[in-house]
RNA sequence: GCCAGGAUGGUGGAGCGGUCAAUCACACCACACUGUAAAUGUGGUGCCUUACGGCUACGUAGGUUCGAAUCCUACUCCUGGCA
């Protein structure tokens, strides 16, 4: 369990998506409804629009999003490594995608930006590694995750808002191990991993906590970033010792029309397919959520066109 | 009945003598989506073929032409105007 300002968080934890300050297309009553408990919004995007002191100035996300359970923010580390930036010991310098406006966020102003969005659980500002990254790569971008984990430390003031390390190594193990030490011994409320060995594919990402995981605290969370695209993916991940995870998937996958079926290929199935017009079941038989127990295939299909 | 306009692939709609199996859109099919630049993107979509290539197609039947979805004639059916 995690104890925050706006509740507790009870885990393991499913964490939806809502990086705009919005779960794209779920109001408040429908996150609730599903037991959601905690959400994530992201400093990148909130920073460039409406821009983090207006968050602050409007009372804070909680009220702003009319949110009142816990929030996390992501630092934006992993958005800005989109945009092809130049990233220097410094910092990350990037261009807007609203505006193509030059920007430059630091481990300081990232989680000054965080402080100011005032969200329950605030990320350090990291340099995530890549997929197919060398050694020499990763051992660089470790190297600069943990002296940016330093100086986010530094910035942050406010205990109540609960400060994450995030763990990096890429696919190689003595980094893995090095990173989870160096973030361990920072004595954070709580510790996460992160790139592109988490959330692809559910046996590395496995493999991979596994590697590190006689070296993480027992009384803290491990939050596994971006693991979820299939809903066998979470029980995965639980059972290899994760306590929080997010994934964009469960709605963006919904607003592309995929839902999820366990009895399904790849677990979902693809309402907009013309098989579906006249189909009476719900999106799945044994699910008592609100919408299997009230809308057929055919129906929500039709909502597609 | 007369006059005018029109009939193109699953749908709408381009094309107006050769580079047309036919722009484009929609629909359909497949694939992709990880700490959301994503209610998005990519590819395919007449028939046969792995491909090369072949075959059948632009209302119906003829005609002109080296060559017709494109020009001419008749017919059928739609739409508007006049009776």
């Amino acid at each position: 369990m995690i104890t925050t300002p706006h509740g507790e968080i009870h885990t393991p934890v499913f964490m939806p998506v809502g990086t705009n300050a919005s779960v794209k297309s779920l109001s408040r009553e429908d996150l609730e409804s599903v037991g959601a408990q905690i959400i994530l919004a992201n400093n990148y995007h909130l920073y460039l629009r409406p821009g983090s002191k207006n968050v602050k100035k409007l009372g804070g996300i909680h009220k702003f999003m009319n949110w009142p359970h816990p929030i996390l923010t992501d630092s934006g580390g992993f958005q800005v490594q989109s945009l092809k930036p130049k990233i220097t010991d410094d910092g990350a310098e990037f261009v807007s995608h609203l505006d193509g406006s030059k920007h430059f966020l630091s481990p300081e102003s990232a989680t000054q930006s965080q402080i100011d969005i005032g969200a329950d659980i605030i990320m350090a500002f990291d340099h995530s590694v890549p997929a197919g990254a060398t050694h020499a790569f990763a051992k660089a971008a470790v190297t600069r995750t943990h002296q940016w984990l330093l100086r986010c430390i530094k910035v942050w003031k406010n205990k109540k808002q609960q400060l994450f390390g995030i763990i990096q190594g890429g696919e190689f193990p003595d980094l893995l191990r090095e990173s989870a030490k160096f973030v361990v011994d920072q004595n954070l409320p709580g510790v996460a991993i992160g790139g592109a060995v988490i959330g692809s594919d559910p046996h590395q990402t496995a493999d991979t906590i596994a590697t590190i995981h006689d070296l993480l605290p027992n009384d803290k969370p491990l939050y596994v970033m971006g693991v979820g695209v299939r809903p066998s993916d979470i029980t995965s991940v639980v059972a290899a010792g994760a306590d929080m995870f997010d994934c964009v998937a469960p709605t963006r996958l919904a607003r592309a029309g995929l839902l999820y079926n366990h009895e399904s290929k790849n677990e979902r199935i693809d309402i907009n397919q013309a098989k579906f017009k006249l189909d009476q079941k719900p999106i799945t038989n044994d699910c008592d959520c609100y919408t299997c127990k009230n809308y057929t295939r055919a129906y929500l299909h039709h909502l597609c066109k």
